[in-house]
RNA sequence: GGCCCGUUAGUCAAAGUGGUUAAGACACCGCCCUUUCACGGCGGUAGUGUGAGUUCGAGUCUCGCACGGGUCACCA
């Protein structure tokens, strides 16, 4: 095991394959955390050692992720460091040194086995052991003259049991006949993930590694490795798994039928990298505290490996909701409306939004109405949707019991309202606040039963963010009008009616 | 199936080495406030999987059982 004394290097080791599932960010997460709250190292590492499996733009994904979240590292493939190259498919020779050393020390051995031979005996763990392992120096010899195409496997051993310590799950041990003699060198001469992780780690000197508990079960082949290197192995520090709900009540790794699980996706449906950031820290870590609104900054403060907890935990979006809407709520009223502004590109132009690069009246009323009830920003179409079209709605909503508003009622408020709002020159969200609430006062009413009828004819709709008068200045004077006066007409040939 | 791991309310979780009524948050429900919904304020429902054992005393220690998960690739 590493001492303490030295700096604190961890990575990130994340295979291109094309998106970012967030329990692989939450692993990034720890990882930076950790290094960051010792003012140690951070470091960006590719593990692209499957051939068949690459993916355009993969590997720009992961970075353009790491920028969105401010996961900064330190050195990385992109901006390098004392230890470069950081792609694995780039140190190809070195895993080759590593493992001939290996071959010399007896620690491993060629195998011949082919891909039939291994699809054919797939359930015969051992096949290979049997096979390879014991090959006399000139059988190894003769099949390699002949080119003979081979993988190279450790040796390990056949009895005993081999013990490690996880700075999470504590001391485990496992019998050693259980494993299979790994494969550290492929036939294609790609290192095996495990092999390559382990040569880097050691070569990169980092101290922590932090990955999810599904590895957990391959810790002996590793412990396994750094002994027969005559390494010391870093510390591990295994997380529980990010789980999801299934619709009968079961739970089974996240994956996407539970729903939106990659960095990209939930960010397109509206939450911010940082609410998402701050909710996955909290999945499988608590601090030492009550608070659960960070910054990442806090959480480089708070972080500490001893809070992080085994137990698989389920992610749930209804927590994200509430997370996101606090980060919503600390934003300005200039960020937020940039923030959404992608979401209102149906309602309003941007000239209504910005000029002179400050906000108008309409954006900083749409910031107050938004930000403190919205929750994902994909939601904003919907509750904005009246703006665009009035829609079709009954009478009857113009009763409300809580307002004391009834047809009778509304035709009488609305009226006035109308000749009241004809009055006023200056459309602003002031002047009509104060026009209408002194109208109220002025027929003897609760605001609540003048108001009732105008945000009904306005909206068409009973449940809209923002009351009467935002909602005038939102649609503008003209529209408001015309709206205004559908509204009253509706409410006079209920009349005739009766 | 073998091996490994886990189990505090619907969900996330706290409770250093066993010690008064098992924190807090989300969600849900109720009340208050309010120009609706919301926001805010106040309150409520709900939990140590199960059976033994150790102990004056167990969520915390031991064992069995049940349930859940991970892993068994020349994938990572």
């Amino acid at each position: 095991m590493k001492t303490a004394k030295e700096e604190i290097r961890t990575r990130f080791a994340p295979s291109p394959t094309g998106f970012m599932h967030v329990g692989n960010l939450r692993t990034a997460l720890y990882a930076f955390l950790i290094a960051k709250h010792s003012n140690g190292k951070f470091v960006l590492r590719i593990e692209d050692t499957d051939k068949n499996r690459k993916i355009k733009g993969a590997i720009e994904l992961i970075y353009e992720t790491l920028k969105e979240t401010k996961l900064v590292y330190d050195e990385g493939p992109d901006i390098g460091g004392k230890f470069a190259p950081y792609i694995q498919s780039e140190r190809l020779e070195k895993y080759k040194i590593c493992a001939d050393k290996l071959i010399k020390n007896n620690k491993a051995y060629y195998c011949f086995c082919n891909e039939q031979e291994n699809k054919q005996n797939k359930h015969e763990k051992f096949f290979a052991k049997d096979k390879c392992r014991n090959l006399t120096k000139n059988e190894v010899d003769k099949l390699l003259i002949k080119k003979v195409p081979f993988a190279i496997r450790q040796k390990m051993p056949l009895s005993g049991t081999t013990n490690f310590s996880d700075c999470v799950f504590g001391s485990i041990s496992v019998e050693n006949k259980e494993l299979e003699d790994q494969v550290l060198i492929k036939r294609d001469g790609y290192p095996t993930y495990n092999f390559a992780n382990v040569v880097d780690d050691h070569d990169m000197n980092i101290t922590h590694v932090i990955r999810g508990s599904e590895y957990l079960s391959s810790m002996p082949k590793y412990v396994l490795l750094y002994e027969a290197f005559g390494w010391i192995a870093p510390l591990y520090v295994h997380v529980g798994l990010i789980m999801g709900q299934n619709e009968n009540g079961s739970v089974s790794k996240f994956s996407k039928r539970h729903g939106a699980i990659s960095f990209k996706e939930l960010k397109h449906i509206g939450y911010l990298p940082e609410a998402i950031i701050n909710y996955i820290a909290l999945l499988g870590w608590s601090p030492d505290c009550t608070r659960e609104i960070f910054s990442l900054d806090e959480l480089i403060k708070l972080f500490s490996t001893e809070r992080i907890n085994k137990s698989p935990s389920i992610f749930a979006y209804e927590k994200l909701n509430w997370i996101n809407s606090e980060h919503l709520k600390l934003k300005s009223d200039k960020n937020f409306i940039k923030i959404c502004f992608p979401f209102l590109k149906d309602f309003f132009r941007e000239s209504h939004i910005f000029k002179d690069k400050k906000l108008t009246e309409k954006a900083k009323i749409l910031s107050a109405v938004l930000k403190p009830r919205i929750t994902i920003l994909k939601s904003i179409p919907d509750m904005l949707s009246f703006l665009k079209r009035l829609p079709e709605y009954e009478i009857s909503l113009f009763e409300n019991k809580k307002s004391k508003s009834d047809i009778k009622s509304s035709k009488k408020m609305l009226k006035v309202g109308i000749e009241e709002l004809e009055k006023i020159k200056n459309w602003d969200l002031e002047t009509l606040k104060s026009i209408l609430l002194k109208t109220a006062k002025k027929l003897k009413v609760k605001n609540g039963k003048f108001l009732w009828p105008i945000r009904i004819a306005v909206s068409g709709t009973n449940i809209t963010p923002g009351g009467a008068p935002e909602i005038l200045v939102l649609l503008g004077k003209n529209e408001s009008f015309k709206r205004l006066k559908i509204g009253l007409e509706k409410l006079l040939n209920n009349n005739i009616k009766n």
